[in-house]
DNA sequence: GGATCCCCTTGATATTTGTCAAGATTCTTT
DNA sequence: AAAGAATCTTGACAAATATCAAGGGGATCC
């Protein structure tokens, strides 16, 4: 399962072997069941995790006990809580995996020594949190400007290798929308679609 | 009012006299008028801004000519368009200043020499892009998981700021609500204290 | 110092979305 | 294969929010 992490990084960037050697000896792989969390509300998190296989779910659950999903993540991409790791902070989100996973963990005194000694792995972090803020804009700017509907249809189209992996009720979360709104929405664009 | 920028490197970083000449050496200062605009929509934006004083907002414009506001931004605060900068392609919103205002601007390939030769000075960027994403991720969960009435006390808590310094549908339109809708709230919430 | 424009408020009404409840369907586990 | 749990759908109704329209107040510009 590291090597799905050995090719997603030499796509990235110029991999010597001794970089390679440096890197993996680091990469703890872990796995996970559907429904196991990777990190839990009040837990301080020290990571970075790595998707080798599987997907996972980034949520918090508020004062009235509902469950809000913040993200998705799924192979090739990264999880975990920047917020809580940065200030050493208990963190405000659960992640869990939707389906059984395999998650490649590194702890976060080595990924900055990674950081340090390997200027390539870090340009690719940095890219990587251009990216993220990229996509947070772009998120934000769909929340906020589009009906129900056209969020749907923006996310299906923004992720369609998601919609039919997770459930329906978690896609409603994380579009901020009940499970009966969605349902509706389903069955009226394929109504409209066969007038 | 470079001084102000020198100000705030110093607070968050440990400025030599020596840095402090390379730095400034790049420094543009640019006044902006109330309206005026520091970015439009299809230009490529190839700066880096911060905020010396006033107030600027970032929005977008969708299909139906409809204004969507994405972010303030106020003194000792950063202002542009990351995605064009980094894709060098046309931006798909626009800056604007609320008041009159002070800019200070750097030059992308400036900015780039100075995150490689002063090293404090690339951390401190790392930082405010961590802090970014963060404050984003929480926009994001404020925006999918509380009511109009909760995501407007939120703003006021996290940005007093500006609660009374950008028109009020300038906010309705950051928290994703009409001008109305949010004229009812202020109302409701000012019966509910006096009661 | 009007005149104009922009912004805010309020009311009446329409639309969207949420809530609650029941049944159907699918997935899991044994 | 059957039981049980979770998920999805649908309906009736309620609540939240948007839309449309009108009027008032304050800033700004000749």
């Amino acid at each position: 399962m590291v090597e799905v992490f050995k090719k997603y990084l030499a796509e990235k960037m110029t991999l010597t072997d001794e970089d390679w050697a440096v890197i993996g000896s680091v990469c703890i792989i872990k796995k996970l069941r559907k429904h196991q969390f990777l990190l839990q509300e009040g837990d301080v998190w020290r990571y970075h995790a790595f998707i080798c296989k599987g997907c996972l779910r980034r949520y918090s659950i508020d004062a009235k006990g509902i469950e809000h999903v913040i993200q998705f993540s799924i192979e090739n991409w990264w999880a975990g809580d920047r917020d809580s790791l940065m200030n050493k902070t208990p963190s405000k989100y659960n992640i869990d995996a939707i389906e059984d996973s395999v998650v490649l963990v590194i702890r976060n005194e080595d990924f900055e020594t990674l950081c340090r000694q390997i200027p390539a792995f870090n340009n690719l972090v940095n890219q990587i949190l251009f990216r993220s803020l990229n996509a947070s804009q772009e998120r934000i700017n769909s929340t906020i400007s589009l009906t129900a509907e056209e969020k749907y249809l923006h996310f299906i189209n923004t992720f369609p290798a998601l919609a039919n992996r997770v459930p329906r009720h978690m896609i409603a979360s994380y579009l901020g929308i009940t499970p009966e709104t969605l349902s509706r929405i389903k069955s009226n664009l394929s109504k409209q679609k066969r007038e």
